[in-house]
RNA sequence: GGGUAGGUAGCGAAGCGGUCAAACGCAGGUGACUGUAAAUCACCCGGCUCUAUGCCUUCAGAGGUUCGAAUCCUCUCCUGCCCA
């Protein structure tokens, strides 16, 4: 977009690890700046399940995910632009990044049709039939007014097949040129809730190299201010999300933020940091602990510094009075124990799966602090080689 | 003492002559969950084993009827309710 562009402009690159592509960064939005590498809580239809604003933001989230699909169909862009953008109408005074929409052309591929124009989908709440195009998604995301939003994508899921993912690169590739005239002309013509949005490219191109890199060059060549990886954890094994995090962050600006999205499990994300990752989002906190899995610290045989997870709903809790885990600081750790958090899974209190939900967001926004600080003073080396799930 | 309704897998509860190891719910268990159609979903839940259109032992107990019984008959035991 604009040739003499610099990331730096807005991103600083504070500290670079000395053994991997880690580092640490600050990503300067117009509601405020950012550290990375950071984690995204996800707040799909503008609320972080079960959780409010001053909840997250005392727990130390820093920018938080919303999607375009999901506010688009409700309450839609139109309503929450009257309300000021999402900002204003959810009230969430931080950063937001916002999905255009291209995850569910894959989570919802049963009632969509992919075509060079755009996507049509069948909503879900009524069975209208919409077109979400490119210009579209960029449309409502600059009613949505986030800090951060996405070029509309696509891709395939697993197994990963050569010439579906070349199809895809080049469909996204085509679609993500028509998202730039958009957003341009939208900052130019339009009346943008948000004039500091930006716009940022998704490299696909599943775990082939010479797709990752042709992609990485194309959303390279457009001039996008920032990147995100897309097209995995969709079932691969983390090796290959790995190569395709590999082979996509060879070809992008080093400076630029880079963005993994979906991404996931603490493991996949130390990993990730290693290869050059400033942020990720991932349904996985939030949603798993509504379904009672929570994550929590744990040491294997040697002493050396993972996690675990736990299902709260077992009746081997039902009486231990224990935290959930003696190393969190989170109010549900403080606060209360197993047995009684069991007892409200048991008998469907709303405030079990808030108190989990606060718990294992608490828990990725510690893990991501630990990260930092581990970068920040060059001990992030020992934390990633001993870093992983114990049983 | 008389009458009446019952006794089914850990619990509740269907079934009322074959297609019944027995619906369904709960409890219990296992597994999923990665840019949220997910406070959800799948599977297991008498025993054995080659996990199967397989074998064994079950529907209070005993004994019958029948080719065949959780289902019908007789007696016994137990429980709820009503009458004395």
């Amino acid at each position: 977009m604009v040739e003499s562009f610099s990331y730096m402009v807005y991103f600083d690159i504070l500290k670079k690890d000395i053994n991997s592509r880690a580092r640490n960064g600050i990503l300067h939005t117009a509601h405020g700046n950012v550290e990375t590498p950071v984690f995204l809580p996800i707040g799909t239809r503008g609320s972080v399940k079960t959780v409010t604003n001053q909840e997250l933001k005392f727990w130390g989230a820093q920018m938080i995910l919303a999607n375009t699909y999901h506010l688009w169909q409700r309450p839609g862009d139109a309503l929450i632009y009257k309300a000021g953008g999402l900002h204003g109408f959810m009230n969430w005074q931080g950063p937001i990044f916002t999905d255009s929409g291209g995850f569910q052309v894959y989570s919802l591929a049963k009632t969509r049709k992919v075509m060079e124009a755009g996507v049509l989908f069948q909503f879900d709440m009524d069975g209208r039939q919409e077109i979400l195009s490119p210009e579209k998604s960029i449309q409502i995301q600059a009613n949505l007014g986030s800090d951060t939003c996405l070029i509309l994508d696509d891709f395939p899921g697993y197994p990963f097949e050569h010439s579906r993912s070349q199809a895809s690169i080049e469909l996204t590739g085509r679609w993500a040129e028509r998202a730039i005239k958009e957003h341009l002309r939208i900052k130019e013509f339009g009346e943008p809730i948000n004039p500091g949005q930006k716009l940022w490219g998704i490299v696909q191109g599943a775990s082939f190299e010479d797709l990752r890199a042709a992609s990485a060059k194309q959303m390279t060549a457009l001039g996008f201010e920032g990147f995100a990886i897309g097209g995995v954890a969709v079932g691969e094994p983390h090796e290959d999300m790995m190569r395709a995090v590999e082979f996509s962050q060879a070809e992008l600006p080093e400076s630029a933020p880079k963005h993994l999205l979906g991404v996931g499990t603490p493991y996949d994300i130390i990993q990730a940091v290693a290869r050059g990752i400033d942020s990720f989002d991932c349904v996985i906190p939030t949603r798993e602990a509504r379904h009672g899995r929570l994550y929590i610290s744990a040491k294997d045989e040697e002493g050396r510094e993972g996690y675990t997870t736990l299902d709260i709903r077992l009746e081997k809790f039902k009486e231990d009075f224990t935290p959930l885990d003696n190393t969190c600081d989170c109010y549900a750790c403080l606060t209360h124990n197993k047995a009684y958090i069991r007892h409200l899974f048991a008998v469907d209190e709303p405030l079990g799966i808030r108190l989990a939900t606060m718990h294992n967001l608490r828990f990725y926004l510690n893990f991501m602090k630990k990260i930092r600080t581990a970068i920040e003073y060059d001990f992030f080396g020992k934390m990633l080689s001993e870093y992983k799930q114990v049983e």
